[in-house]
DNA sequence: TTTTGAGTTGTTCGA
DNA sequence: GTCGAACAACTCAAA
């Protein structure tokens, strides 16, 4: 008997049909595409909220694409299970010639990914990754004598130096729908069958509006106004394309750019050196004793610490899973700075809540607040509350909304006063460094 | 090899 | 209220 000879898209990062690299050279080889995606039980077991809601907006998202494929008479096969027990299953019941797929740059990916290929290298089943997620990979931006950057400004300039016009460019993967494997139409494994239900959280939309582009750079500091675009999570799970976003911020907003070049320097450094998940990115640092106090991290958890900025975040973050971008440097400068808890405590943290969680950002967000990462600002750059909310939410338009009870008698007293604890820290982190 | 300039996002103090 | 300097000195990148 003979089965027909196929090959394989499988989706991750990238849900989405339009402009995706992977799916391109899939469509565009010469045999029909059967497209593939896995709920991967080694991510989801980790998940703690049975209606997280980073899943169901995944679950839609892979739904709307099998409606779409069904209208070409074809689908999505989808699995629930360890990938690799999944693509030895697969690999037996189909002919395959070869794997399509776009590049994941997490240590948990690279390893997942190689463990995959090793599989289908033993079938005779060739493996294609292709780079979608990023415009410029990790190994593309380097200094001159090969090594990586670990300094933004230069990684930076050295990345639109490597810019070309190609690197912005859509593929019409749109052009070659007519490529996928004609089947009668299959199911999106259910939530439930999952252990999951449907979470009712909203997501924003995944568009980017010109106005929001050209005021970006004005406004985007401003926690009270809806000034930056909120494409976090549509970027983490490719429901928009990376070339799209980044070609209309090169015409529109250098400052957008630099975000997006931020985005691609923190994948880099996550790539290079991979060790940062667990460590210290200066190992100097290492010595540094974290109080860790169990009490002040709860207050800090709940919004409860009586810095009204602060516990604005952290309830906005705890109701919406979504916390702005100027306030996620307050409320990381005051865990780590003010109350020495460790920056792994405070990345946990966000990593359960934060609908946009993203590994390679999170960790370098939080190691920059903390002093340990990349950037060799001083550690004595301390973030003071009051002067943040007097530069950013001058009418406490913001806290009002998040912390309507800031100025009752019942909100706590604050959690530790702020001159003492801002040389508390300076005389920590001295010592520590000595 | 040596030198030079620079480093996301800050705060406080004193003139 | 505004401004510049000090904070403390280090590492990185590139010439």
């Amino acid at each position: 008997m003979s089965k027909p000879l196929l090959n394989i898209f499988w989706f991750r990062r990238d849900l989405r049909l339009e402009d995706n690299r992977g799916l391109y050279e899939a469509l565009n080889d010469d045999l029909p595409v059967l497209p593939v995606f896995i709920f991967d039980s080694n991510i989801l077991d980790d998940l703690e909220d049975k209606s997280d809601a980073r899943l169901s907006f995944i679950h839609k998202e892979v739904t709307a694409i099998n409606e779409t494929l069904k209208e070409k008479g074809s689908g999505i096969r989808t699995f629930y299970g360890n990938p690799t027990e999944i693509w030895k299953k697969i690999l037996e019941e189909h002919n395959i010639k070869t794997i399509f797929l776009n590049r994941d740059y997490e240590p948990y990916a690279t390893k997942r990914d190689e463990e995959v290929k090793k599989i289908a290298d033993e079938k005779g089943v060739e493996f294609k990754l292709f780079k979608d997620h990023v415009i410029l990979e990790p190994h593309e931006v380097l200094k001159d004598d090969g090594s990586p950057y670990v300094v933004f400004t230069p990684f930076s300039k050295r990345w639109k130096e490597e810019l070309t016009e190609e690197d912005l460019i859509s593929v019409p993967s749109a052009l070659y729908f007519t490529n996928f494997v004609q089947m009668s139409n299959t199911p999106v494994t259910a939530l439930s069958t999952m252990g999951f239900q449907t979470s009712d959280i909203e997501i924003p939309s995944g568009t980017l509006e010109d106005a929001l582009l050209e005021k970006y750079a004005e406004r985007r500091d401003h926690p009270a106004i809806e000034g930056t675009s909120r494409l976090g999570i549509h970027l983490r799970f490719g429901t928009i394309s990376i070339r799209n976003i980044a070609q209309r911020a090169e015409k529109k907003s250098g400052t957008f750019l630099n975000e997006l070049i931020w985005r691609e320097f923190y994948q880099m450094i996550l790539w290079h050196f991979p060790r940062v998940v667990n460590e210290n990115f200066k190992k100097q640092y290492n010595s540094v004793p974290w109080r860790n106090d169990l009490n002040e991290f709860q207050a800090w958890c709940e919004g409860k610490t009586g810095y009204p900025i602060v516990d604005a975040g952290m309830r906005q973050l705890n109701e919406t899973g979504y916390m702005h971008n100027r306030v996620r440097m307050i409320v990381a400068s005051f865990l780590t700075k003010h109350l020495l808890i460790d920056w792994r405590w405070g990345e946990a943290y966000f990593a359960k809540k934060l609908l946009d969680y993203e590994l390679a950002s999170n960790n370098g967000g939080w190691q920059w607040a903390a002093g340990t990462g990349t950037d060799a600002q001083p550690y004595f750059r301390i973030f003071n509350p009051e002067s943040q909310t007097r530069k950013f939410d001058p009418e406490l338009k913001y806290i009002k909304r998040w912390v309507p009870d800031f100025q009752e008698l019942a909100y706590p007293k604050p959690v530790v006063d702020h001159k003492y604890a801002r040389e508390r820290c300076l005389e920590t982190f001295k010592e520590a460094l000595s």
